[in-house]
DNA sequence: CGATTCCTTGATCAGTATCAAGGGCGGTGG
DNA sequence: CCACCGCCCTTGATACTGATCAAGGAATCG
């Protein structure tokens, strides 16, 4: 049984505002579950079987083609939720971008406390509704924006979202951070090639907007032009 | 006061399911509207007013950019909901494609009327999953798939789309339909030009995947041959 | 019937993909 | 600690898809 009541997304994941009875009911339900980088939970097509919370890590949602072509269409970091309630099969994989840790639940248990539960659902729903208000921003830029302007949108939404994830305190925006993507995987989200990831990254380096230490660091120098450059909307 | 006994959507929309008690309650809270073709319900980025469930008709979600681009990012049908329950603001615009007939609800009040009725909180967080889902697949689109795919993709998914909210009695394909969106429409929800979606629709015609009576019509005629092309996901 | 808007088609251009090669970093084993 | 190997990343050359620029034609509306 886990111990939720230590669990460091205690209080930003779903299972925040549950009275300790519910807490404990859920727990029973639950187990946490070590991932490690590359290691696929769910696989694209598969019967839904389960739903978990992200405590520790980064994962993408993932969509292939037959021929190869892939696009991630989402990437979870702490507290966030993952899985489909209530459907029969996902229509993505998800997979490990670092090593992770998550609380699993089977799907059905999940569903059916749910459904007792609506403050959960309620809160369930609220997260589904931001997702799909991200991933819609999301399809603006795969389907409007250049590849520079691609990479910039990428960057800033990935250091906040990482700044957001990380329990820090501190209200001053953290302007490095590490990659949970190689370039590869950037490309995938961007609907680039990994070449063009890399072009436009040192562009991006050469006009001082970012600094690259090392492969998987990046610090942003002038936000203002990189937020210029993503067209803010 | 709405007749919602009467209302063609009455099995199908969110309200399903609801007693005639509740009904009622929410009848009172509601009211039908017109919208004409090109009329804009909600603005991006103005304050989340209002929700609607769509009586008739076909509307766009769309988001813009400072310099004009615009990437169209829903498309809703008869029996589909619209807006953002419990948020702060509108992230998309909503603009009527034909003439159409929704019925319209104070954000709050109907936020206030799903908290306490967890089923129909149910129904909406299962619409937003489905809608997030198909946000997804849309993106794949966008990033991965080629003019050609994309515009297979969108006729296809359009078809089944219009046929399903059409209380169609039949369980036959419908392979002719009209078209909601005009060209530029068309690139606005693709990712193209509409140059491009032009040429790309007359190459599937000479290939003879589909036919174009007229500007706003299509007919499949070999649906394998384009589920084929629309690298069928 | 004329005007306007929307659509198609053609010519050219630009941005990104593809193909190809080389370099640097990290990990492993000596 | 160093040398080697493999993987990831960068860079260059070229090709190609789709964008842009431009013009003409067809449908729609007053």
């Amino acid at each position: 049984m886990n111990n939720c009541e230590q669990c460091v997304v205690r209080n930003r994941a779903i299972c925040a505002g549950l009275t300790a009875a519910e807490l404990d009911v859920l727990s029973q339900l639950g187990r946490k579950q070590q991932v490690s980088r590359g290691q696929t939970l769910v696989w694209e097509g598969d019967e839904a079987l389960l739903v978990a919370n992200v405590i520790k890590g980064v994962l993408k949602l993932g969509i292939s083609m037959p021929d190869g072509r892939e696009q991630i269409v989402g990437v979870v970091f702490p507290s966030d939720f993952i899985g489909r309630p209530f459907g029969q099969q996902s229509e993505h994989s998800v997979t490990a971008l670092t090593d992770a840790e998550v609380c699993v639940f089977p799907r059905k248990s999940f569903d059916d406390f749910a459904r007792l539960h609506p403050d959960l659902e309620h809160k369930l729903l609220q997260r589904t509704l931001s997702e799909l208000d991200r991933a819609r921003g999301w399809m603006l830029m795969l389907g409007r924006k250049t590849a520079s302007e691609k990479i910039a949108t990428f960057l800033l939404e990935l250091g906040d979202r990482l700044n957001d994830s990380g329990c820090q305190q501190s209200d001053n925006v953290i302007s490095r951070f590490e990659l949970p993507v190689d370039r590869q995987q950037m490309g995938d989200v961007l609907g680039l090639t990994i070449e063009t990831v890399s072009r436009q990254l040192t562009k991006l380096k050469s006009s001082g907007m970012i600094d690259l230490p090392d492969r998987r660091s990046v610090i942003i120098k002038d936000r203002e032009r990189l937020q210029n450059l993503a067209s803010a909307c």
